[in-house]
DNA sequence: GTAACTGCAAACGCTTTGCACTCCC
DNA sequence: GGGAGTGCAAAGCGTTTGCAGTTAC
């Protein structure tokens, strides 16, 4: 989703457009691990010195609301934002915590393959797999 | 797992065993749902009414560390436990919220081709599936 | 102009911590 | 008897809330 179609996305739900719900929405787009509130919030603020956690919230929670990312709930204490809402999987490294998205053709299929015999209809799911990353594994 | 093995893997971790252990890993054991701490403090008082919360805690990571339950992180503010630490699918309705297990060898072999063809070798994972429960449907 | 948004600070709720008392072994 | 565990209360920390000032439109 380029600036424009956000802009545009915003506007059509009654939503005003913020440069900080810009910033906030750019920067997790950019990673490809799943910030969390804090690391958000200090990286925004090199571009934005003045914004507040509680702004960072309330636009989480609208980005979340457009379907713009995904939360995901960990027992690690915060919550992580993924901008990937499509279907992958969340690699957890058992050691240092970080965690990737893992997209591949062939899972999506198997994967989908596999739900289709399942008794009841699925709206949407979550998948971790815990290993451990390249980092660590030395 | 019954109360003679509970007992022994508790002593030959070096954890003594107490009445409130037992009963906190019992209940847990005892629901296919997925309590909450809250849960899990109001059902164990009914037996034992000085339970304190903080041993509600406690022995909770005492369990997770001794592989009894699994910690599962929901954005819905408090963590949930699953005596369930086989490969399974948590089933959780999207209205009600309310979490189940859902187990079937079909799906486990397919998981596990499905796993086996990834460039990395995992050690865990996490399977949720979003569905409308049948209470919910109606 | 005005309704929505931001920034700040206080409040909130779940979890952890510290410590004296108790109980398992 | 001694060390681990319990119960209680206070502290901690991430998140939410309320509100006055500001900004998008």
């Amino acid at each position: 989703m380029n600036s424009q179609e956000l802009i545009d996305l915003f506007r059509k739900n009654g939503f005003k457009v913020t440069t900080q719900r810009i910033a906030i929405y750019k920067y997790i787009k950019s990673r490809d691990d799943h910030p969390t509130t804090e690391q958000i919030y200090e990286a925004v603020k090199k571009d934005h010195p003045t914004i507040s956690l509680g702004t960072i919230y309330k636009t989480l929670h609208l980005l979340k609301k457009l379907n713009l990312i995904q939360e995901l709930g960990f027992n690690e204490g915060s919550i992580r934002y993924d901008p990937n809402t499509h279907l992958h999987i969340n690699m957890i490294c058992t050691k240092c915590g970080r965690i990737n998205d893992y997209e591949s053709k062939v899972f999506n299929s198997q994967w989908k393959e596999l739900i289709s015999s399942l008794d009841f209809e699925p709206k949407g799911q979550r998948i971790d797999i815990y290993y451990e990353c390249d980092n660590c594994k030395n």
